[in-house]
DNA sequence: CTACACCAGATTTTT
DNA sequence: TCTGGTGTAG
């Protein structure tokens, strides 16, 4: 494709956006200070009016930095400096682009749907490789592999070079290459320094799996930049096209850049320097997969003559709460320095409150959680969905979830492997994967045993083997094989069965697109269509479903079987989650269209409406905020955690500290910190001493829950307190002398836990509160019933006490559970479909 | 080729 | 403790 042509599609692109532009420019004439300059502070203005040249914005946290960016980008169009389409605007996350486009879209009426160019690096990498994707070896129709397919060709490397996989995980040269490829090194950049990784064979093998990608007609996450990046430098006349087309650039979360990513913004920007950044270097928090907060402070090198501006002004948080933060960020080294300040009032102090172990530490925040949310504590009630507890470390979720099934207490945890990431929907992709194109080894490899249908290793080879002596995909390979006689009985059979269906799969999906070919295809979806649900391509033809064409793809390979006659506890749920992906192809219009985007787009962006508390992970939460928060888990080695300090030493425990920072400044009202002295680690018991962190907590903005003394304290601190405590010898000293200096027995906090566990003594076995019996809420199961349960798979009930029942799962023990977690056995397995 | 049993390593964080 | 990978028996 020539540059010329490319140019033409702009320009065709552009055309339906134009009409709209007269209306929004008129409106800007008519009032200068339209509407959305209304609320905005002299620094946000400053932000939204410094049009020309590069800009860089420092935010901190719930300062209006998003708020500031969407203004400027109504104020780009509203003003006429640019259309919607040339203004690239770039995120880090699907979310935070979804929320940026809704927020100007309301800015603008609407005018946000012809911003092409608003979304992650990723989205827009794409976008654009696949439009100059032959300059790097590749077709236009490269597939984008996702992790476990990366994997699966690295372990063939490593086989094929003779490499023990014991002692060179697979995983690490992933992480290896990785990295390269965060600093856009190709296989001949990397730098001699580098030659020894991996036992002296990193880079060999580096450039064979690159050769692997290619012949695959594939890439990689790290390949949409580094390609990119390729093409730009390479490409003088590519860049320039781009150069010009985007007239002004914007890009979130700056801090977050990683080399490749500041390099793909530097050669876009370099001849207009219309570039905004928007950043905070107090919230990197993602060195460790190539982040460069460097980026941020080299920004006035890069571009002399940037203006910089900072928003200071926060109307997040509370006055404790922001000085709870301050304190533990200002323990960091090498900052911009900014200070926050609010007009707001100084709040509730931030509440510190150590624990005996982790059950207790969640015990207390579900009781916490249920007051804050019956309203006592002389506060107004709040809602569910106003809280939110953050952890360090996923696996942490796990004693809140337990917690919170057995009182009944609704939640919501973000994060956990991305739908698209999950098993059965890998499975079903790949299908359809071939179903569009034969030529996805991969995708084959992936499928040509699941589900089971007898065919080895050793089957496996021979198709290999076959494919690859008559220089043909596997499809062909295994059609070889069958008619050959190399693989005969069941597996022959089966096999046969499944290239048959293969054939006709791809067969019914082709002539579905009305005889348009594949070609002509993606060039009308690259220059007007841009993303998700959409204008229908085909006149005519193209509802005659694809949908309906992946049912019967699952249906005929036998997948749905499978999993309908799987009888483990997750199998009811891979069949919702088939469903779902059958339901999510809706929103596209053809099978390709669906895979083409799915990799990038696809987040749970689940439940938002009910009333549940959050549990997500401190990295998931940055750029949310809630009423409320929970900090669990502030123990060293656990927060800050002790892997980042092995490996990044100084550089990892500061990252650590600003992972502490975007936890505290989550909340707006309430936060509240806690640490355990014992915590269960790989299933033993360890003993733990309370985060470094606590101790740079200003003293006037906490309140100490826990006696002194009395490390493990919260409802049984006084039955606790006979109990050797391994942690209280090593307790930091400021620590001790900080809960020694607080009035805790005449806090409020301490009073009330007092009168409260005078209410329920320690001593009382732990379900003496939830045995609560409500006879009106009796649920309909018998004791022997067999049920169901999403998270502890099936079981059998033993005992029904109310609407809580004791049920003996097969894979989790005994439990004690509500009613209404609980299905029967048989409906669980009546999932349609 | 599957099914089961045993052992080792893992537990940051994710586009 | 849990998972995933390898090895062995049927």
């Amino acid at each position: 494709m020539s540059q010329y042509s490319d140019e033409d599609a702009f320009e065709a692109a552009a055309a339906p956006s134009t009409r709209a532009q007269p209306s929004l420019s008129q409106r800007a004439t008519a009032a200068p200070h339209v509407d959305y300059f209304a609320g905005l502070n002299p620094a946000q203005r400053q932000a939204v009016e410094t049009l020309d040249g590069p800009v860089l914005m420092l935010a901190g946290a719930g300062t209006g930095k998003t708020k500031a960016l969407t203004c400027r980008i109504a104020h780009l169009m509203a003003t006429g400096r640019a259309r919607p389409d040339e203004i690239l605007a770039v995120t880090f996350t699907n979310k935070a682009a979804r929320e940026m486009k809704n927020r100007i879209s309301g800015l603008t009426q609407g005018a946000s749907e012809g911003m092409r160019w608003l979304g992650t690096f990723h989205a827009i990498c794409v976008k654009l490789l696949r439009r100059h994707s032959e300059l790097v070896g590749l077709k236009s129709s490269f597939t984008i592999l996702d992790t476990d397919d990366q994997m699966r060709l690295l372990k063939q490397l490593l086989r094929a070079s003779d490499i023990d996989e014991k002692r060179w995980p697979p995983r690490m040269l992933a992480g290896i290459i990785d990295g390269w490829k965060n600093k856009a090194w190709t296989p001949a950049q990397v730098p001699v320094a580098e030659s020894s990784a991996f036992d002296d064979k990193g880079v060999d093998l580096y450039a064979a799996y690159q050769q692997r990608l290619k012949d695959l007609n594939a890439c990689d996450f790290g390949d949409l930049l580094l390609h990119m990046v390729t093409i730009f430098q390479t490409h003088a006349d590519v860049l320039a096209t781009y150069q010009r087309w985007f007239k002004y650039i914007l890009v979130d979360e700056y801090q977050d850049t990683n080399v490749a990513q500041y390099l793909w913004l530097r050669l876009l920007a370099q001849g207009h320097k219309n570039i905004c950044c928007v950043g905070d270097d107090d919230q990197s928090i993602y060195g460790w997969r190539g982040a460069e907060v460097g980026n941020i402070l080299r920004f006035e090198k890069d571009f002399p003559g940037a203006h910089v501006v900072r928003l200071e002004q926060n109307y997040r948080s509370t006055g404790h709460i922001l000085g709870a933060a301050a304190g533990v960020i200002d323990a960091n080294k090498d900052r911009l320095g900014k200070t926050l300040f609010t007009d707001g009032e100084d709040g509730e102090k931030v509440r510190l409150i150590g624990h005996w172990d982790g059950e207790e530490e969640a015990r207390w925040i579900g009781e916490d959680i249920e007051s804050m949310q019956r309203g006592t504590r002389g506060l107004d009630a709040m809602p569910l969905n106003s809280m939110a507890i953050l952890v360090r470390a996923s696996h942490q979720m796990r004693s809140f979830e337990d917690r919170f099934l057995t009182i009944g207490l609704p939640y919501r945890v973000i994060g956990g492997p991305r739908f698209y990431e999950r098993m059965e929907i890998r499975d079903a992709m790949a299908y359809f994967r071939l179903a569009v194109s034969q030529d996805d080894d991969l995708a084959f490899e992936r499928i040509v045993n699941t589900p089971k249908r007898g065919l080895g290793d050793k089957a496996v080879q021979t198709i290999q083997m076959t494919a690859r002596s008559n220089g043909v995909n596997l499809i062909e390979g295994a059609r070889l094989c069958v008619n050959g006689g190399l693989i005969k009985g069941r597996g022959g059979n089966a096999l046969r069965d499944l290239v048959q269906g293969l054939d006709r799969w791809h067969g019914q999906l082709h002539c579905r697109s009305n005889g348009a070919t594949r070609r002509e295809l993606l060039d009308d979806e690259d220059s007007v269509i841009d993303d998700g649900p959409t204008v229908e391509v085909f006149d005519g033809a193209s509802n005659v479903n694809h949908v309906e064409l992946a049912e019967v793809i699952l249906d005929e390979c036998g997948y749905t079987a499978h999993w309908k006659n799987e009888k483990t506890p997750e199998a009811p749920g891979r069949l919702e989650n088939l469903k779902e992906l059958v339901k999510a192809l809706e929103n596209f219009d053809s099978l390709q269209g669906f895979l083409e985007h799915i990799s990038l787009i696809m987040d749970n962006a689940k439940d938002e409406e009910d009333d549940k508390v959050t549990i997500m992970t401190l990295h998931g939460a940055k750029g949310l905020e809630f009423p409320s928060v929970y900090l669990p888990g502030w123990e060293d080695g656990l927060f800050p955690s002790q892997r980042s300090m092995d490996e990044s030493g100084l550089k990892g425990l500061e990252e650590e500290r600003r992972l502490a920072y975007v936890g505290i400044t989550r909340a707006e009202k309430h936060c509240t910190i806690s640490f355990t002295s014992s915590r269960l680690v790989y299933g033993q018991w360890q003993s733990q001493m309370p985060s470094r962190f606590i101790d740079e907590l200003p003293e006037e903005n906490v309140e100490v829950l826990t006696p002194p003394g009395l490390h493990g304290g919260g409802f049984g601190a006084a039955g606790m307190s006979a109990q050797a405590n391994p942690a209280s010898e090593g307790m930091a000293s400021t620590l001790h002398e900080k809960m020694a200096k607080a009035d805790v027995y005449n806090s409020p906090g301490w009073r009330r836990l007092q009168s409260r566990s005078q209410q329920r003594p320690m001593t009382q076995p732990k379900e003496s509160r939830n045995a609560v019996i409500d006879l009106k809420a009796t649920s309909s199961f018998t004791t022997g019933e067999r049920v169901f349960h999403h998270k502890f798979g099936y079981g059998e009930v033993m005992e029904i006490e109310g609407d809580k029942l004791l049920i003996e799962f097969d894979k989790a023990g005994e439990k004690k559970v509500v009613a209404k977690f609980i299905v029967s056995a048989d409906s669980a397995n009546d999932v349609p479909f």
